[in-house]
DNA sequence: TTGAAAGCGGTACCAC
DNA sequence: GTGGTACCGCTTTCAA
């Protein structure tokens, strides 16, 4: 392979100077209807693409976005949500020629290290956060090394950045009401990590439904890990009382609430229903397949990147939200005490 | 936030000119000690770090590896071995200030030309290729396009690139004989994508290996998703001489499988041994907990990007040799007829 | 051992 | 409209 032809390449063979050329590739006026022609068929005929180091050099921009995420290195399970966020981020970034820098990290310390490196290597344009922690230090960190970032959902803390947010709480609603009409009064609550944000959003507002549609709701706190909801499962079913539903705060602990269930002789979801979040498609896999609450993770991928984006290119930072998470009806849930 | 410092500003204050501390900062020789303490001093004082970008455009070289990952887009789901694998990925990466750049796609399609831009547009200096395919096209295509790579695995076709491997073969031997050893006659194998390399060779050895311990193979074909998993152990389980064992080519089927089991009303493992490969920690929480083979992908992720770069750097074209892959005995397998 | 200067491949400003 | 040119922040000759 010969080298790679650049932009004076293509101003020589366009007959014109570098400079329009540059003014024609990005779409700029004051280039002339017949210039441009003779321009863009040199492009073609050379096959050019700009050299992103070039460019970002010039324009002192990385034209990447970065994203990090620290995964326990014992259960470094990986979250079905993020293949699919992902695709939805990758999808608007092909189309702008940018790229997604991503770091995969252990701790704490390496996840600072790793924005702080990102940034003073210029390497990214800014940040995609999920995964908020109540009072969450990314965002301090993330605005004081002077980086752009929206973050997925609105941090309790201050932030300069978008939020891009998804209303969870009518979700819930129908799904204890769900759980309701089916005869459950007992209905547990599987929470997630009490310092992740959304963890206790949703329990806040399972209390909250719970309390308006007369159920009794008991509290169970894990760290979103199939292993964790393994065992609060465990602490449920010891229980003289039972719940004879369980809620889990996301779709891998309800499905490790399933194994668990199984293993202690449970026909489910006769003798207990059971229900995820953050659905993803795992949940259609199982028995009895999962009913949980939807979260179109490629639509939160698309949305985030496109709202760092243009908060980067043109400081709009608006907040988006999303569709509401909607009810997805499997099979298990049932009338407590019916045939499986 | 301030204007972040440039050599020249290190050059400055260390009293010297930029050359000289870009030979300082590369490690090279022909720099007097003395010197050489000053410009560290002052690269510690201003805490500079060089812009990437500046830095490519005058090596030609992006300081990024490129990992592009095709996912159905429907079965979107995230194999547990990727979390695992860009962990050790980025710890190699970290200590020598070079990201990933990551690009997860939906299809053929978008996956070559994610190939071609990531190249075109001088992102990055390699790329990392998993999941080989029968006769891969992407190993043509990287080489065709002048770039580096590494293969985890070695192609079966002609390959310019490093391969990355470990022997899986002892490991389905030992899975075979513990499983014959079990009293098991009649060892079903639900076999991967057939267009993919390893799940032919796990395929092909499983056959070999039964046969010479006299045990009876069925063989069911997937696509390695969980949902095709869970098919062919229906599948297995219609037939009227039904396996008394199946052995999965991959974890996600395994587990699906669990929970066919379970919906027909089968008690693990008393009436059905199961068990996975490519060992995740998934594994450990579901019922019964899965006997699989282990995988590393920690290690993997570490191997890859170290021969990457290496190759990329020095033109060290070696094949890589990891630890041959495991045993893990945990609950799913039990002689036939056992008690649960 | 060190400094000066010429790129690397773009962008952007300033004349004409 | 268009060409010329000075950067962007590094690396790498080439002299001194």
């Amino acid at each position: 392979m010969t080298r790679q032809p650049t932009i004076e390449d293509v101003a020589r063979t366009a007959g014109v100077s570098k400079g329009l050329v540059s003014l024609a590739l990005n779409g700029r006026p004051g280039v002339a209807q017949e210039t441009r022609k003779r321009i863009d068929a040199a492009v073609a005929e050379l096959g050019w693409r700009p050299s992103a180091n070039a460019r970002g050099l010039a324009t002192k921009r990385a034209y990447s976005l970065g994203f990090i995420v620290r995964r326990d290195p014992i259960t470094f399970q990986a979250d079905p949500f993020f293949a699919s966020f992902l695709a939805g981020v990758e999808s608007v970034l092909a189309e702008r020629d940018q790229v997604l820098v991503l770091s995969v990290v252990p701790d704490v310390e390496r996840e600072f290290e790793a924005y702080r490196r990102l940034t003073s290597d210029r390497r990214v344009d800014g940040f995609l956060i999920t995964d908020l922690l109540q009072d969450d230090p990314r965002v301090r960190l993330v605005a004081d090394l002077g980086q752009r970032a929206v973050t997925l959902g609105r941090p309790d803390s201050e932030s300069p950045f978008p939020a891009i947010v998804r209303d969870y709480d009518a979700g819930i609603d129908e799904l204890l009401t769900h759980l309701a009409e089916l005869g459950h009064r007992r209905v547990a609550h599987v929470a997630g990590d009490e310092r992740m944000q959304h963890a206790t959003t949703r329990l806040t507002r399972h209390l909250e439904v719970a309390a308006r549609l007369g159920l009794q709701t008991i509290v169970e706190h894990t760290d979103f890990s199939p292993e964790s909801g393994a065992a609060a499962t465990h602490r449920l079913l010891d229980r003289s009382e039972r719940p004879t539903a369980i809620v889990y705060a996301n779709d891998p602990m309800a499905i490790a609430g399933i194994a668990v269930a199984h293993e202690r002789g449970l026909t489910l979801p006769r003798d207990l229903s059971i229900t995820g979040m953050d659905g993803s498609d795992t949940g259609r896999f199982v028995y009895p397949a999962l009913t949980t609450l939807d979260n179109d993770p490629v639509g939160w991928g698309r949305a985030a990147a496109t709202a760092l984006l243009s908060y980067i290119e043109n400081g709009d930072g608006d907040d988006v939200t999303l569709p509401a998470a909607a009810l997805i009806l499997r099979s298990s849930t049932a009338p407590p005490g019916s045939p499986g």
